[in-house]
Parts: structure tokens; sequence; C-alpha cells
DNA sequence: GAGTCAAGTGACAGTAACTCTCAAAAGAGA
DNA sequence: TCTCTTTTGAGAGTTACTGTCACTTGACTC
């Protein structure tokens, strides 16, 4: 996750007040609950007042962190990072291209710190239907910041639906990719396997 | 819709019994029901106990007929003619092209036999999140279908990952496509703007 | 350090999408 | 007409989510 939740980031900042770290524990506390009881008894079999008991606070608070129940596990911060490596390229090279140098950067990063919760949540995102929607989820929740970058390399308005077109092309692509590498047991070296997914997407998907 | 259970395509078959028939006409009183409903009150306004009231029946048999509230306004059959279609292109075409000549005949026809409800299909798609979750989904209708053709033309696995790749990047372009045609009011010609969504992926996803 | 204010929380009631079970009704075939 | 099977309706139960309200607990002021 890389979350200001973590202790690996959480040291970042002008020490926060009592009420803040407080938030971050509840957060940490129901986030590690849910995932803990999604691991024993599977996702739909795990109940949100079970989690919040889990995690010792009532169920109304474990809807004002987490809209839905989903979201307990979809919530991230990847974005940031993935965002300056991103602004980082040439603007002349092609989106795809950008997006698979960036993409690396932050995967190696991910990987090397919290490979763990990401074996969880890709096993999670492709077993249960629901999260695998939300994943699938086109322009969900990364979307708007991919197309904002690209329209700015490119002069384009950020609407622009080629960009869009782009956009959820390499988000669906790289989805289904994480996808099949769950299927397999995980076992594949998933940096590879983002770029042969890549290398399609460039090559105007032909096989 | 062009589903088996218009009137345009009802009377192919060797003439159905009574009990098809009865089934047949209650799958299709849900379904007119909950688009009036829609219509008028919006998606999340209308109860399926409403529609169920609306179509004359209980709301079990409408959970009978359609697993989820979404089903109702997704379950379509245009699937075997898009596969008829694309059976029909040579096989040395990319992949891309083939589907640009299937896809386009379809619309085609659809545009010309179905236009009210596939406008009202498209806007709910894009305005309730449920819809527009479900519709995004990668692999979810037809894909598996397409997977069967393009790793059949090829000479692949149906399960190859470039297969995979291909498609969800192809279905994913193609519904954001309608959804940016949806938001432009429906005005601009749906079949120009699947042609240049589809030029986009031929070309290496470049801008 | 007491007092005020706002943010965070819990208890509770309510809604609606499903699921399951079982008995009644209706079509199919003899 | 009688039986067998499919379809249906009624009802009860589960669970995710919403909204309200009173209470607690940090934050800030004097």
């Amino acid at each position: 996750m890389a979350s200001a939740e973590t202790p690996s980031v959480a040291q970042t900042g002008p020490r926060l007040g009592l009420r803040e770290r407080k938030k971050i524990q509840t957060r940490q506390a129901i986030r590690r609950a849910a995932y803990r009881l999604y691991g024993q008894q599977g996702y739909d079999a795990t109940t949100v007042d079970q989690i919040a008991e889990a995690a010792d606070v009532s169920p109304s608070t474990v809807f004002r962190y987490f809209p839905t129940k989903e979201d307990i596990v979809l919530t991230d911060e990847y974005d940031p990072a993935l965002e300056a490596a991103l602004r980082a390229r040439p603007a002349e090279e092609p989106p795809v291209e950008a997006f698979r140098h960036a993409a690396m950067a932050s995967m190696r990063h991910i990987l090397a710190h919290d490979m763990d919760e990401f074996r969880q949540r890709a096993r999670l995102m492709s077993e249960v239907p629901a999260l695998r929607r939300r994943a699938a989820e086109g322009m969900g929740e990364s979307g708007p910041m991919l197309c904002a970058v690209l329209a700015e390399r490119t002069g384009r308005a950020a609407g622009d639906v080629e960009v869009r077109i782009v956009v959820v092309a390499i988000f669906a692509a790289m989805n289904e990719a994480l996808l099949h590498w769950v299927e397999q047991g995980q076992q594949e070296d998933v940096i590879a396997l983002v770029g042969r997914t890549l290398d399609v997407l460039g090559r105007g998907l032909t096989l």
C-alpha cells in the first residue's frame, strides 16, 4: 500500500496531532482486521460487523472510514509516485513507453516494500467478483490522473476521447495481466509480464 | 437488444410451447416495466418491488429471471451476430481490423433496429455507477467469446495472456468511446467514433 | 488549568437488494 | 381426466449501506 498510514512512510510530515494519529491508527486497525478475516474466512463470509468488532470500533465507524466494504481492500496511495515517475519522462516519448518506465519503477518499489499485501490484494481482486469489477473500472481511481498527465504531455484537452481511450486500454491490459498472474499462482515475474503486456499494446494489438 | 424475446426475432424456431411463450412474455414484461420506471424515476430510485408490481409478477420472479437488478439492463443477445461476423473475416487480418469490420456491421444493424433501446441502455450504463462497472468488466459477457475466436484465428490457446490482453483492451476502449458518446449528448456519429477508437488501438496507442 | 468548540464515535432505526424454503398453481403428457 | 414437472408467489432472513442524534474526546483559548 505504501500509504500514509504505514510505519514506513508515517514518519514523514511535521509531527501530526493526536487526533490525526488516532485516525491513522483506526484506519490501519480496520484494514488489518479486514485483511486478516478475509484471509481466514473469505471476503463474502466476512461481514462488516465482524470487521468492526475485530478492529474494536463500531460498524458506523467502519463506513465512516471506507465508503464501501470494497474500499477496505482497494484503497491505496500508489498514485502520487506513479504520477511523479510519469512526469519525469520526456514528452516526446509515446504514451505506452512513458508508462512502461514509470510503471516498472513503481512496481519494483512496491514489490520491494509491500510484497505480501500486494500479493493478497491481487488475489482478492482476482477472486472476488465485486473487487474485480472495481479494479477493472476504466476511469476509476488513477484514470483521471493519467489522463491529465498524458493530455499535458501532448497539449490536448484532459477530456479528449483519444487520451481517454489510451488510458483505459492501458489500465484494462495491466489489470488483465495481473489477473493472469494470480491465476498462474503468482509464480511468474510480474515485471516481465507487465513488459510483455505493454509490448502488445505498443505494437497495435497484433498477435 | 435483438434478443430472442423481441418480436423481430421471436418468430424464428419451430413454434414453442405455451410454457416457453409465457416465459418470454414474463421476461419481456419485466424488462419493459424496468426500463419505463428507470426512465421515469431513475435507476436507484426504482426498487425491484416496484418493477415486480409494474410487471405484475412477484419480486421472487424478477430475481428468477434476472440474477441482479443490473442484469435487467445489461442482458442482451448481440453476441452471436458479432461472433458470426468475426468468423467471416480472413484469418490473416490483424485482430483490430477484423473487429472493426465485424463490430461496424453489428452496430449498423443494431442502430437500424433497436435504436431507442440502444440509446437508453447507453445512457444508463454511463450514468449509473453500478452499471458502468459491469459494462467495463473486461472479460465479462462477450469477452470469452472474442478470446475463443481470436485464439482460433491465430492458433493460440484460448487462455493465452496476449489474446486476453488484446480483447480487454478492445472492450475497454469501445466502452470508453460509448461513454464519451453519451456525455456528448449522443449527437456524434457512433460508427465514426468507433472507427477512430480502433484507429488509436491499431496504431499502438500513440497520440 | 478550566471552559468552549469542533471533530470523531457509537447506538439505533431504517431501506433495499438479494437468498432460501415451501406450498400452491399451471402447463405437458398419458 | 389424472399425474408429473415446471413455474410461481408468499414469507422470513441476511447484509450492506444510510441517516440521525447524543455522547465522548482532542484542540484551542483565556
